[in-house]
DNA sequence: GTTGGAGTGTCAACAACACTGACATAAGCT
DNA sequence: AGCTTATGTCAGTGTTGTTGACACTCCAAC
């Protein structure tokens, strides 16, 4: 892929910055998320479910008690968008809210056992294709991976990212 | 699954391979592809077009002369859905559709100057961030992206991409 | 040479999910 | 009491995906 066996030290080193080393690295970008999200959206088109419901399946799932203000901050979408996807998985039973105890403005959020185990059933197939992919590539290629992808981020999704990773631990 | 701390080599190895280390990565991807999509979107919704639109030209920029069958294949929708953004990039004069010479059942599609113009601006915008993050990250960093990525896509998505990579360099 | 099937592109209607704007309610804060 | 915060809701709109129906073109079998 890279003909012309350069000599010069510097040149060599940025030829990963070439707009076509940026140009294919956009196109992986954009091949892979749909790997990426087409498991999930399988098992739940059978399920009148779509992508945003599973987005905050998996965010209540891993922070659960969380607040919808901060879902909102978290998902990055409006409360009006979040409501509809929220009221309907309330109304389906997967998704509890209860009355904050010190704040009674607020809603905490949790999975019900049938909520965990659908959002159970949508990770594995996630977490399945992840597995083949990282396995695939291997640790080395793993860990450039995540760095390339928090670069990628925006500074606030960042803190979001960081805030979960760290509880996660 | 795995303690830590563990002396054994096998175990060591495969701790990248934990839930927890699958979760980080899943969320690093969603957090990050919303940076990803980000520039684009801003420039665009000034223009009344949406991403789909974007990727349209992008692709079209790609490969120029590409039919809309062709088009359909590595977007990855209905033909219905594609047609319509194509209408309005036609009918905006930011693409051109010119009936097949040998089989007048195809069209081929190319950018405008217009077109090439728009096209320019959000590659850019994309590129732009793509490259300080390539940058944050170094040449190994990225390496290991690129292949992750690469295992992550479907089968049929890893072909329409490699067919593009090729044809670019 | 006409007919029928496959390939290709277009139009219309509908669903999902995002957005804005406006407003209501309840609870906390000064 | 008055202001702010957190949440929920109604109404309207836009983008992007879907299915269904249909027209045009090519090619091959009859």
């Amino acid at each position: 892929m890279d003909r012309r066996g350069s000599s010069s030290h510097s040149g060599e080193a940025l030829l990963f910055l070439t707009d076509e080393q940026l140009r294919q690295g956009i196109e992986a970008m954009f091949f892979a998320y749909r790997g990426f999200t087409a498991d999930p959206d399988r098992i739940l088109s059978d399920l009148a479910y779509g992508r945003a419901h599973h987005r905050a399946l998996h965010f209540i799932g891993r922070a659960p008690g969380t607040t919808v203000n901060n879902l909102l901050n978290i998902l990055g979408v409006t409360k009006q968008s979040l409501n509809r996807v929220l009221r309907t998985l309330i109304a389906d039973g997967l998704v509890q809210s209860a009355v904050g105890r010190q704040d009674k403005r607020e809603r905490h959020l949790n999975l019900t056992q049938e909520g965990r185990t659908l959002e159970q059933t949508l990770s594995d197939a996630q977490r399945a294709r992840m597995r083949a992919a990282y396995r695939d590539a291997g640790p080395d290629a793993v860990a450039g991976f995540r760095t390339v992808l928090e670069a990628m981020m925006d500074g606030e999704m960042r803190n979001s990212y960081n805030r979960l990773k760290d509880t996660g631990t």
